[in-house]
DNA sequence: GTCTATAATACGATAGAC
DNA sequence: GTCTATCGTATTATAGAC
């Protein structure tokens, strides 16, 4: 919370999780961060693009991040995606069905509004499915076939996310861990 | 086109697909479909709201329709569900990555804003699990089988189109047709 | 059923003082 | 760096004539 820039950036990350990139507003993100408002502009000059591009790159290295620490532990690739997919559906519960994903609906908003958007969203997910890829690189999988997979997988953890949160239940996404652990088990 | 109501609907859905409900005002619906501005709030008296929920139930119902007609032709339903995304795939790609689904954004936007449009977006998924479900226990997946699988495959397809609309490429929906092929070949 | 006009509010962005 | 004030333009929604 010390400077007021990254502050504001957190801030933007957990309203578009929630409401996506139309669906929040600068002046909320100034309000709810309670960071100084006669400084937004002078933090990003470049506007709301600039913000919303800066936030969800910020976000997907945290994610990434995240799932790094959380598939170190075990050295079984399926069971660590596994047991990690649970842990997303705990989180999505735990946080009242607003959280999940934070590129999500900002990704489907913007795919052909805003290019500059659009490429801080696929670097987001280039660094998300790196994370998975090494993990299935580290247990003896070849490049293109840890690829392949990691491409899978975020793919249906994302979708799992957007189902859990609109039936408001992680089971959606527990049923994805599942079989994506049968899947990485063959 | 013959009355303005459905036109207005029709051209909501499309408009909710690219942008989401925040990003999609009904000044645009309106004028994009061409209908008598005048006759918006005499047919959705109840607003954005109800424009959205009775759209979002429509796209449902359409997708769910095109997917029972996607896997009516094989009896494989492995090679049927590989063959439909494939399909979702080129969709997505000639539509410049604007389309995709309907549902997506607008479920991600509202899941913990609106419960009217929630509920819509759920009664929609649930159309949605239940075509695939059908094809599933039409090949002898017991009724519990099918329930998880049509979930997975919701999962890994909505998934496939949130990362092919944002690489803007096919790939990703491929990738998930490949790996849906695997995992019900088993 | 459809029109125009408009209310009430929110938005992103900017100007200028300090 | 931060403030207040404000511009211009959207938004959703409503009122009242026809």
């Amino acid at each position: 919370m010390g400077n007021p820039r990254e502050h504001i950036l957190q801030t933007a990350c957990n309203l578009l999780e929630k409401q996506g990139y139309y669906g929040t507003g600068l002046n909320e993100i100034v309000k709810e961060s309670g960071a100084p408002k006669g400084s937004l502009y002078h933090y990003f000059p470049e506007g709301k693009e600039q913000i919303t591009s800066e936030a969800v790159l910020q976000a997907g290295k945290v994610t990434a991040q995240r799932i790094q620490d959380g598939l170190s532990g075990d050295g079984n690739a399926a069971k660590a995606i596994h047991d990690f997919v649970l842990n997303i559906a705990n989180h999505v519960e735990s946080s009242d069905f607003a959280a999940g994903s934070p590129l999500t609906a900002v990704a489907m908003e913007t795919a052909s509004k805003s290019e500059r958007i659009n490429l801080a969203c696929r670097d987001a997910y280039t660094l998300l499915t790196a994370a998975f890829r090494e993990k299935l690189i580290e247990n003896g999988y070849t490049k293109a076939k840890a690829d392949e997979f990691a491409t899978f997988i975020t793919a249906a953890v994302e979708g799992g996310i957007i189902l859990s949160r609109t039936y408001h239940t992680g089971n959606p996404l527990r049923t994805v861990a599942k079989h994506l652990k049968i899947l990485l088990s063959q």
